[in-house]
DNA sequence: GATGAAAGCTGCTGTCC
DNA sequence: GGACAGCAGCTTTCATC
């Protein structure tokens, strides 16, 4: 689907809130409520807007601490990646998990309360999944920017 | 502000769909239209919800590659950590930055079409930022799990 | 004191220009 | 893309248990 200038700028401001009514940002992008409503929904038709979420304050709901795990393994067979992927699912306090190229094969994100919080999440991993060899965990001190909107790009 | 069952019932739900209408999260969670009207009015009052967002497909938006970048820097003054700040907020692809314990110092998450893309955007970030000695990226390959929403604390 | 029903009103949705 | 009309859903008030 082609985007224009346009669908960018409802898409930057629906990114950043999406609880405006569709007239307030029909009024930013310079257009009236209804084309700004069919704009809006030829995007979620689209599934370029996948959907719309509330984005929880971490401190608030008791999950201050982001924590990123780097995984290396020597199982790389199809059993055990499902197991290993059945365990993250499974884990809510897992917020993210990528298979990297390089020399890390997983790494996972993390929202935990503290560090005893995180250490009952590694040994539930650990106990579920074998052959977690070399599991290596950095503390972020400060979230220096967190977004979930990205550009368009240039 | 204390978060009771039904709390979290409701935050379960709209984490995953803040498009539905509040009878229907109602309904979710066994509560008719106005005291759920009324706990969601709360929760955003005490900023548990902290932004409603559209989130899009990466893919349909041309930026389905996620990078992350380990950053050691021997600079540590208050000089330097400004301009690194401002680098990074100044750059949308970047979309998390972390100010990190252990080895690395800073850890970065960008969102990119490719490897070309990701290359502009670290030339333009060393040549903004001087003194970023160690800088090691990795891509990666799937993302098997990504999502905004979290537990309620076990 | 919190819940459920019911009314008013804002803002979403579809048609026409 | 804009104007207008119909209507669904949000927001408030009031009675109830």
């Amino acid at each position: 689907m082609e985007l224009d200038s346009i669908d960018w700028a409802i898409l930057a401001v629906l990114q950043e809130n999406a609880a405006l009514p569709i007239q307030a940002v029909g009024e930013r992008v310079g257009l009236s409520t209804n084309p700004c409503w069919r704009r809006i929904k030829r995007l979620e038709e689209a599934g370029v807007i996948a959907r719309r979420v509330a984005v929880l304050d971490p401190t608030k709901v008791g999950l201050p601490t982001t924590v990123f795990v780097a995984i290396r393994t020597a199982r790389h067979d199809p059993e055990w990646l499902a197991t290993f992927a059945a365990g993250v699912a499974a884990i809510p306090e897992i917020t993210e998990c990528h298979r990297m190229a390089g020399e890390v094969d997983y790494l996972l994100k993390l929202s935990v309360r503290d560090i005893a919080h995180y250490d009952r999440i590694y040994q539930r991993l650990i106990s579920e999944v074998p052959g977690l060899n070399d599991v290596s965990s950095t503390f972020s001190m400060e979230a220096m920017k967190v977004s979930t909107a990205v550009p368009r790009p240039s």
